[in-house]
DNA sequence: TTGGACTATGCAAGCGCTTACATTCATCCG
DNA sequence: CGGATGAATGTAAGCGCTTGCATAGTCCAA
């Protein structure tokens, strides 16, 4: 079983000849060892080219200095850099990041959080605040330190960090409103299990509903898909009644029905406005570029990581919810009216 | 020190009313326990919400079931599919996923692979195949499993899954001049321990070379960022002889292109052609939607996560480097001249 | 009835590291 | 000069789990 090629602490200490308390010490508090003493241990540490092991300390110190991010998938750039801000803001802790995906299940997301967790992470990061009971009861009886990004729950008593998506659908509503629009039509991604889509759709009714005159036309679901979202335009198109502008929930979901749009012969802006949100990379790139929501991705992957190392060293948490700012980037799919 | 909330082993032993090595053995092959001590087993793992501790299993077994991976970067879409499949598929051996970055830089990367082992990594995924002696010694001394991907070495002989970088390079360039065009320029990224990238260029070079008559006149290097690329763009069409087609070798940078060819007012592919290599999604998005190479991203992902797993089953290997084909894509970017 | 072949379970020795406590030794002050 | 002080190092007890081996029980064939 003893993997004869891998050198441990015995092997060093012998080395050096010194116990395996003071390589250990050497380690991990440099300062407790004599100068002379430590260069030895360090000459034989790196002669013998040795590594701790992770599970004797693991073990021993009982933290793994691993954190654990679930996200519903990084196929989807929505995602993508914040994650990358959240890594490396743990990297330069010397914190490592275990991933794992949902695929917007909750079911799958409680998966992962417990192999997350029986691998060890120290902490997590979820997306969002809705779960169902079950998970949040394992989570309450686990006492798994975590923070809750790309939402900003009023309620509850997780640490979050991320936007208001309810008040970010309001606004870019409002702002496709003051354009002059007064029919509506929603594309958005399947809310069941997923708060970030469903307040979206809130806020966006919301607004819909202060401004007389404005209608909601109509409401497609589907996933974050160009495909699927194209077939949700044409069905929306497809009403006796046409929307003069789409407000989609996704920047992914907007592009989707850009390309549908243009299959139809359909010209954006001028036949139809489309919005987006998030805006990720493919925002920029189409023709027309996409007038959408910006949200702080890469701000919110650092601070959510900051947030959570602060929790795992036990430091005082002066704010629970960190709530960041969306803006509206004005591009050319929205018209006026 | 020791966590009066956490359950041990012991724990649950003392409430089920056997010894530890039942439950041990009831949670790592079950059909060693008989019927009913495994349920009262199971019962009171469930009463206790019992999980085992990773540092014991890791220490004990001296292995983490833990995969580590070091890309580039998260945040170029590159590599989210390929990654989000090899994560799926480890998942579903049970195994876990660690991140590390490399931004491109190999002692990031030498920083990151020593990061991830000093986590447990039983074994890593890495891009490419160029790295520095340093890195390569520190792989071969620690005997580290490891497979390759995105490239597909000739030499060596670390198992890899992959594409011929070169190859495709070669053939989209080939597919430029069956096109007629003669008058080529390239971007492609920083080729300074990129081997991608380095092979790519190769590749477009070699059938350059092969056709009479062609010619390449400018080549420039830049980061993967639409800025970067649009500068790059720019300067080749600052040159008094222009380029007839200009070959990226990165979808990224073919998109800078565009974008920086329609600020120049050029018209794509009527002015210019502009081909791209990947193929993610941004690919399908721009007008004219690009032509451009096909990485199978979802099936190497897959398959490099299966290989790795091979590898560490010891299962013999058949192959040691698997490679993938890709296609060209033929969308509206390349004219006929 | 008895012994052999199994099966189910327990015992206890690690796995490699950290750390509280003990020991040693040099230093310094009264 | 003796003892108090404190720095440097060693000793050894875990941390929670796995697993080879020992033991106890069960069943069946001779």
């Amino acid at each position: 079983m003893r993997d004869s090629n891998r050198p441990s602490l015995e092997d060093v200490a012998a080395l050096a000849g010194v116990s395996t308390a003071s390589i250990s010490r050497c380690i991990n508090s440099p300062q407790k060892v004599a100068e002379p003493t430590r260069k030895r241990i360090q000459n034989a540490i790196e002669t013998l080219g040795y590594v701790p092991h992770f599970g004797g300390r693991a073990l021993a110190r009982n933290r793994t200095n691993t954190i654990g991010a679930i996200i519903p998938t990084m196929d989807n750039a929505m995602f993508a850099s914040g994650l990358q801000a959240f890594q490396e803001t743990l990297s330069a802790a010397r914190v490592t990041l275990l991933v794992g995906s949902s695929n917007y299940d909750p079911d799958q997301e409680f998966d992962a959080i417990r192999s997350l967790l029986s691998q060890g992470a120290d902490g997590l990061l979820l997306i969002g605040a809705a779960r169902p009971q079950k998970t949040l009861a394992f989570l309450t009886q686990h006492a798994v330190p975590h923070v809750l990004a790309w939402c900003c729950p009023k309620t509850g008593h997780s640490p979050s960090v991320g936007f208001d998506n309810q008040k970010s659908g309001h606004d870019i509503t409002a702002h496709v409103l003051a354009h002059g629009h007064r029919k509506l039509a929603v594309i958005c991604g399947l809310r069941e299990g997923n708060d970030r889509a469903t307040a979206r759709v809130l806020g966006i009714k919301q607004a819909i509903a202060r401004q007389s005159g404005a209608q909601l036309l109509g409401l497609e679901e589907c996933k974050y898909s160009f495909e699927e979202a194209g077939a949700a335009f044409a069905q929306l198109l497809s009403k006796p009644e046409k929307p003069s502008a789409v407000i989609c929930g996704s920047d992914v979901l907007a592009v989707g029905a850009m390309l549908q749009a243009h299959t139809m012969g359909l010209r954006v802006p001028e036949d139809i406005s489309i919005t987006g949100f998030d805006d990720i990379s493919l925002a920029r790139v189409t023709t027309p570029s996409l007038t959408t929501v910006r949200v702080p991705q890469h701000a919110m992957g650092r601070k959510a990581a900051e947030v959570l190392l602060a929790l795992l060293n036990q430091e005082p948490a002066q704010t629970l919810q960190h709530e960041l700012m969306t803006t509206i980037v004005d591009r050319g799919t929205l018209a006026r009216v």
